[in-house]
DNA sequence: GTAGGGTTAG
């Protein structure tokens, strides 16, 4: 729950503070303390910068210290806009002298934005108020160029450090890294003085990134140390290509030498056995799990194995691991949910999208797009029209493209065509080819030529896009009477579309050969 | 407080 280097209340503790300093009765002298406590703490607490804000806003007179707390939260949280309006509020309302630690939170916040506008604001604003002298906010200002593609900028100021350190320069290596100029990375790495052991990792990533493991795996073997990110960048970079079996080698060999693989470690094999349909070999890392006295499952890795069981089609252990879990997030329950809409089990799927709901976890898009799609493959009409307007209306959320084919999907083969016009009519941007396809296919189907005929117009209208051939031949289907070409062409898509989503075809019976622990 | 690995859902 709370992040590495920050103050270790739990958020019981955390809730008993804000109470007693709502509630009041507390002497003044303590009172500037423990309200420092609690922002900080507070403001690094993942995802949770509503409840930093409500403290904040609670504070009469916030002083810089509280100031940066809310600036390094929304920084963390990746929300640059509101780090900014922080800031401003400090310097102008508040009229705040920013410190090193304001400068270093913000361009943490605008590293990677794209295009360097902000940054250079920042930048500017560094340098006027004497900044730069600063090693810290120089690094962060390098490392803020070089995220946002900036490499110029980064380079320049890399020059006029003098005596420039080795976090500048891995800055700057990821920089052309990120930029795919692996050349230009492994130029600067070379001609780094001072490499430690973190400018080594930066470069075994550069080259894992890119898909290059011989070369990576040739320079983690010449590397004078190596640490648990080390071993891990190797077999995250087999695992990203789905190349399961040197993953697994590298992992062997990790614990042969005596290293102790960490959630990172698990979590890419995970996520490798997953999307290769590796069930067996996924079964005995969580085996090994349970071997290695590590019942405790943490909710990112609880996710990954849940997720795993559910793209391999083990509904059940998902289901099993999932009720052993002792935190759950929105992913957890969407996994669960996706995995049984998408192995034919959606009366499942339904049940837990309203146990989701009862238990208070906010649905995302991603959790409306899997329940709708439960939904219009069982039929459940009432329910899927239900959950749609709930997404709009109590939730906020502006259903998307695939929403729309989720829904229309399932009203058209239910034969409510003029409702799924209706809906379609609503949207608020202009219905999809896709959208019109499923219009027109479910006219075929309930012989409603007068819509149908319309959804040909519109799709005979829209060859602009990628899917223009396949438009274009539902139109001359369409138009020549053979309602039945349409049907067939557009289920065939479907299949494959399954197909795809599912992974049938991929999921293993051996394991890929895990050596014993 | 600046540089490195993992983040799972469609």
């Amino acid at each position: 729950m709370i992040r590495k280097g920050s103050a270790r209340l739990s958020p019981r503790a955390v809730r008993q503070i804000h109470g007693h300093l709502i509630v009041g009765g507390i002497a003044a002298a303590r009172l500037q303390p423990l309200r420092e406590l609690l922002l900080s703490c507070v403001a690094s607490f993942h995802g949770s910068m509503g409840y930093a804000r409500k403290v904040f806003d609670g504070i009469p007179r916030p002083d810089l210290f509280m100031h940066n707390a809310m600036v390094r939260g929304y920084a963390h949280a990746g929300a640059p806009a509101d780090a900014f309006a922080v800031y401003r509020r400090m310097t102008e309302a508040s009229r705040l002298r920013p410190d090193a630690f304001t400068f270093c939170y913000l361009l943490r916040a605008c590293a990677g934005l794209p295009g360097s506008l902000a940054g250079r604001q920042v930048h500017g604003a560094v340098v006027k108020l004497g900044f730069l002298k600063d090693a810290y906010v120089r690094n962060a200002l390098i490392n803020m160029f070089a995220k946002c593609g900036d490499l110029r900028a980064a380079c320049v100021l890399l020059g006029e450090a003098g005596e420039a350190d080795v976090v500048a320069w891995s800055a700057v290596i990821v920089g052309h890294a990120a930029r795919g100029d692996i050349a230009a990375a492994r130029k600067m790495f070379d001609e780094c003085q001072h490499k430690d052991i973190v400018c080594w990792n930066v470069m075994l990533g550069a080259y894992a990134k890119h898909g290059e493991m011989e070369k990576a795996r040739e320079l983690f073997d010449r590397a004078p140390e190596k640490d648990v990110v080390s071993w891990n960048t190797i077999i995250t970079g087999y695992a990203a290509q789905g190349m399961l079996k040197h993953a697994l080698e590298v992992f062997d060999e990790m614990r042969i030498a005596g290293w102790t693989p960490d959630e990172a470690t698990i979590v890419s094999l995970l996520s490798c056995c997953a999307n290769t349909g590796s069930l067996n070999t996924g079964r005995m890392i969580h085996h090994q799990l349970h071997l290695e006295r590590r019942p405790w499952i943490s909710i990112v890795v609880g996710n990954a194995l849940v997720s795993m069981y559910a793209k391999c089609g083990d509904l059940h252990t998902a289901v099993e691991v999932f009720n052993t879990m002792k935190d759950t997030d929105v992913w957890t329950w969407n996994s669960v949910i996706g995995g049984l809409a998408f192995h034919g089990q959606a009366e499942q799927s339904v049940r837990f999208f309203k146990k989701m709901l009862e238990k208070r976890i906010r649905p995302n898009e991603i959790s409306f797009l899997c329940v709708l799609g439960a939904c219009s493959h069982a039929g459940l009409v009432e329910d899927g029209q239900n959950f749609f307007y709930l997404m709009k209306d109590r939730y906020g959320i502006e259903p998307n493209a695939r929403h729309y084919s989720c829904i229309v999907d399932m009203l058209g083969r239910a034969g409510l065509l003029d409702e799924a016009y209706v809906i379609m009519s609503n949207m608020r941007c202009e219905p999809s080819a896709v959208v019109w396809r499923t219009l027109l296919g479910a006219c075929r189907t309930h012989g409603n030529m007068t819509l149908g005929k319309l959804a040909r117009e519109k799709l005979l209208n829209m060859n602009e896009d990628a899917s223009g051939d396949y438009v274009l031949l539902s139109g001359i289907y369409a138009s020549s009477g053979e309602w039945l070409g349409v049907e067939t062409e557009r289920r065939s898509m479907d299949r494959r579309g399954i197909r795809k989503a599912a992974g049938y075809a991929q999921i293993d019976r051996k394991p890929a050969g895990l050596s014993a622990p």
